[in-house]
DNA sequence: CGCGGGTTTGATGATGCTCAAGCCCGGTGG
DNA sequence: CCACCGGGCTTGAGCATCATCAAACCCGCG
């Protein structure tokens, strides 16, 4: 499991590690499976942990009054899991996070990930990337969720994250795009139509 | 002009600054004054600074094909203005900023951000603290989009952005919120009711 | 006074939601 | 092997929300 957060590392940074940073490394992430519909986190419980995920795919969902879930992130291989706000300002978080398939994590705490981690130049550089990358999609978003109709928002999807096509049912996309599963299945007929 | 970014760095961290330290970050930023409708970045250029905005007000906004203006960001007071997109992977920009209001501004290179501030450890952790602030409120904003009603928005808006209201103009407030103006008037009508 | 930017109001229409029903398909049990 | 079940997807009818377009209004300013 550790190899694939090594590769990832390598992957983000062109600085190296020592075999004592290794070490160090391997001594902050605690793996962890989680089986489908499982949670990794709770409305209401506090993010003390942030996740690697190793293998798998998840949800982040707020419930609405009419216990409708509105998915606001999804999650597969490679990608980091957690809610920042609860996790920084240690503050009950407003989502769910839950497994959808199988998932294989490795798990960090907010105190090492400052103390020990951060501290490791090649880590403190991987975190900047992954923010910046974070960043750029989440203003992304934002800006196609105000100005994009519902068909082009789609297409913006499937052309930046087919992956979530293969490895996530429709109505869960169509919650993730800020539609119904209905408008979805009728944007996806009439795209068909070309 | 460098006073206020002086207190806006000790308010964000508790860390102390050199004499030698605020030496190199008074050398680094440059202050410039823009004139309203100035603008500080046009569609197609790359975003070679990064702005304190220390007094005035500014919009970031795409043009459509019919010419109408979404606007993505409004800053004020304090906030930091840029492209991260263009400014990190160095590609023209997707996106306007102009001045709304007549603004003064630190400019800083990406080159002297990355070689000459962040290694300052008070810096390194403003830059930190920016990031989780810009990362949460940006989460909590597409979570909005994507699951409330223009009204419910609006009143997020309110709540937690008040100085917009003042300082924008609707049609400007509008946009932000990825309404039009006439739904907006037609909602603040609504809401003045009670 | 008249101009211009911003806001409001009204009429109309498109987009996307809700609710209800039916379909498809893989899995389970008789 | 078939019947049935359940989850997900599709389809249709009616409706709410919000956009569009056009006109009027408001107000500070030359």
């Amino acid at each position: 499991m550790y190899s694939q957060l090594f590769q990832y590392i390598q992957k983000h940074t062109a600085l190296p590690l020592t075999i004592a940073e290794e070490e160090v490394i391997t001594q902050c992430f605690v793996a962890k499976k989680i089986r489908k519909h499982q949670f990794f986190l709770q409305e209401g419980e506090i993010c003390k942990q942030y996740a690697f995920l190793v293998k798998g795919a998840m949800r982040q969902y707020t419930v609405d009054d009419k216990g409708t879930e509105r998915i606001v992130n999804l999650f597969l291989e490679d990608w980091w899991v957690g809610d920042r706000e609860s996790n920084i300002k240690n503050k009950p978080s407003n989502y769910y996070i839950d497994a959808w398939e199988n998932a294989e994590l490795l798990l960090v705490s907010r105190e090492d990930m400052l103390n020990k981690l951060a501290p490791i130049p090649a880590i403190a550089e991987v975190l900047r990337e992954m923010d910046n990358r974070h960043a750029i999609a989440l203003q992304n978003r934002v800006s196609s969720a105000i100005s994009l109709s519902a068909e082009q928002r789609y297409s913006e999807l499937v052309k930046n994250y087919p992956e979530f096509l293969q490895r996530f049912p429709q109505h869960t996309i169509a919650s993730y795009l800020g539609i119904t599963k209905e408008t979805l299945s009728r944007i996806r007929k009439k795209a068909s139509k070309n």
